[in-house]
DNA sequence: ACATTAATGTGGT
DNA sequence: ACCACATTAATGT
């Protein structure tokens, strides 16, 4: 199961520029919304979420991070503060790059500051595919819309063969719908034939 | 093998 | 959308 790593920067390149490696529990907050952006971070293993709270404490989950991803990177081209937090959804090893080491890099490895221009536009890209689905108010299109901008991370071939590896809980977060109603919409999706469900498993 | 917890389903308001 | 509860899968002791 192969995403597309974006940014995925040799471990060894990172730390010659200064990076450290570090380590987190399941739960920890990374950083949070409104603290002032100072690193490139790029996940080694484990898991990433990063989320607002609406007025009424409920969460919406901006994204989901995985192995050889990174994160908090678009912000640093900018001073600006985070928009979100960053909370590990499982234990977390990660590189931490600070900020002003991140553009000497890029100053150094011109092919690097392309790669991430061609991720920064990936990510753009997907974000409005993923945003076509929000605006709607069907629940199929919404869906649909987060199974896509799944899908477009991974370097799938085949048909239906994408396994969706997120509960129903972090989709229903991910679109702001409720657990039943993605549940429901999926059987739904799945007898229209858009998607499979093989024991739990959500195949795309 | 049994108890506990997390995730998935279902039905009713 | 929300709530309560049943069922199933995964994990711990």
């Amino acid at each position: 199961m192969k995403t597309i790593s974006c940014m995925n920067i040799d471990q060894d390149v990172l730390r010659s520029f200064g990076a450290e490696s570090k380590t987190y529990k399941k739960g920890d907050v990374i950083f949070r919304e409104g603290e002032n952006a100072g690193y490139y971070y790029q996940i080694v293993s484990g898991k990433v979420k990063l989320n607002n709270y609406d007025e009424e404490g409920k969460e919406f989950i901006q994204n989901l991070l995985g192995e050889n991803q990174s994160f908090g990177d678009s912000i640093l081209f900018l001073e600006r503060f985070h928009g979100m937090n960053a909370i590990c959804v499982q234990p977390v090893e990660l590189m931490r790059l600070p900020k002003k080491n991140f553009f000497e890099m890029l100053d150094k490895n011109p092919h690097l500051s392309l790669e991430m221009n061609a991720c920064l536009s990936q990510r753009l890209y997907f974000k409005s595919l993923m945003l076509q689905g929000l605006a709607s108010q069907n629940p199929v299109h919404r869906l649909k819309g987060l199974l896509d901008y799944l899908k477009s991370y991974h370097n799938g071939e085949c048909e239906q063969c994408f396994n969706v590896e997120l509960t129903r809980q972090e989709m229903a977060n991910l679109v702001g719908l409720r657990v039943e109603t993605v549940i429901r919409t999926l059987k739904k999706m799945e007898k229209e034939g858009k998607i499979k469900i093989e024991n739990r498993k959500i195949l795309y």
